[in-house]
DNA sequence: AGACACCCCTGAGAGC
DNA sequence: TGCTCTCAGGGGTGTC
């Protein structure tokens, strides 16, 4: 489900609730999810703390806490978050509920339970925890630019499309955004690396930034079970050019049909006439 | 280094 | 209506 778009939407959402709160509990209904749930790990760190900041590295969410805690969420495909009623009974697929202070409980609801929730430790107020050291540099920031595409892109002969969703290489990118930025910038998502261009690495930083910034304004993209919240639904699906569009006709050259690939074991769409 | 197969688990939708 | 099959945006491991 959730991309870089979608995890920074829910992020916004959730912090008006979640901001000045104290976490009185933590219940799980599950043993793991894609990890097993460590629930006496988990009590320790949040029990009676406050909640300080909510913010976004990648796809995951840091939920910063009183005492240099914090936990680190990620939604995988399927997980939403929802704040309600203590009294609320608890959805068939609500993995891990927290009592909040206010009588408010906020939930993580995960069918296929994909997701990850984790206590931390941070090395000082504001830090990020060294669980995410491995990741690349955020797409929307200065650091991801044409010199370092061009640069990390040298020397690999695997596809663009495989580089941009590696989140070692760029994190927070994934399948849908991966084929609309290739899309925009007119690359072929199976060209090799070393072969794109310097004029071809700015098109792609600029197209990826530009996708992810108009999907962020439109709350992302809800393909199925994407949900901020409140229950929302993003909008960005209906400007979509590629992704979910195969034997359509294509936006821009309208003469062009979307092609369906695999690469990497995930659907991949592009137009041939446009993407070269 | 990278392609590929397969794993985690559940639900939605298509086709019969 | 109900069954079976395929597919799904996340990440990870192991093999060649």
């Amino acid at each position: 489900m959730p991309e870089l778009p979608e995890v920074e939407t829910v992020c916004r959402a959730l912090r008006p609730h979640l901001l000045g709160k104290i976490i009185r509990q933590v219940e799980i209904t599950v043993p793991s999810l894609r990890e097993p749930l460590d629930l006496p790990a988990l009590r320790r760190a949040v029990k009676n703390r406050k909640i300080l900041d909510v913010r976004r590295r990648a796809k995951f969410i840091i939920v910063e806490l009183t005492g240099r805690r914090a936990l680190l969420l990620h939604l995988g495909m399927t997980g939403a978050f929802r704040i309600c009623p203590l009294a609320e009974k608890p959805d068939a697929h609500d993995r891990v509920l927290w009592t909040l202070s206010g009588k408010r409980s906020w939930r993580l609801h995960d069918p296929r339970r994909f997701g990850c929730v984790k206590a931390c430790r941070l090395e000082r107020a504001g830090a990020w925890p060294a669980e995410l050291d491995y990741l690349g540099p955020e797409p929307l920031g200065d650091s991801f630019n044409t010199g370092f595409l061009f640069q990390i892109t040298r020397k690999r002969q695997r596809s663009i499309k495989l580089l941009l969703m590696d989140q070692k290489i760029v994190a927070g990118i994934g399948n849908i955004y991966a084929s609309e930025a290739l899309f925009r910038a007119g690359v072929r998502p199976g060209r090799a690396c070393g072969r794109l261009t310097r004029r071809e690495c700015r098109g792609l930083v600029r197209a990826c930034k530009a996708v992810l910034r108009e999907s962020i304004q439109a709350g992302g993209t809800t393909i199925s079970d994407f949900r901020s919240v409140d229950g929302s639904e993003g909008r960005f699906k209906r400007k979509l050019d590629v992704y979910g569009r195969a034997d359509e006709a294509c936006h821009r050259c309208r003469k062009g049909t979307i092609r369906r690939i695999v690469q990497g074991g995930r659907s991949t769409y592009y137009c041939p006439r446009c993407q070269r």
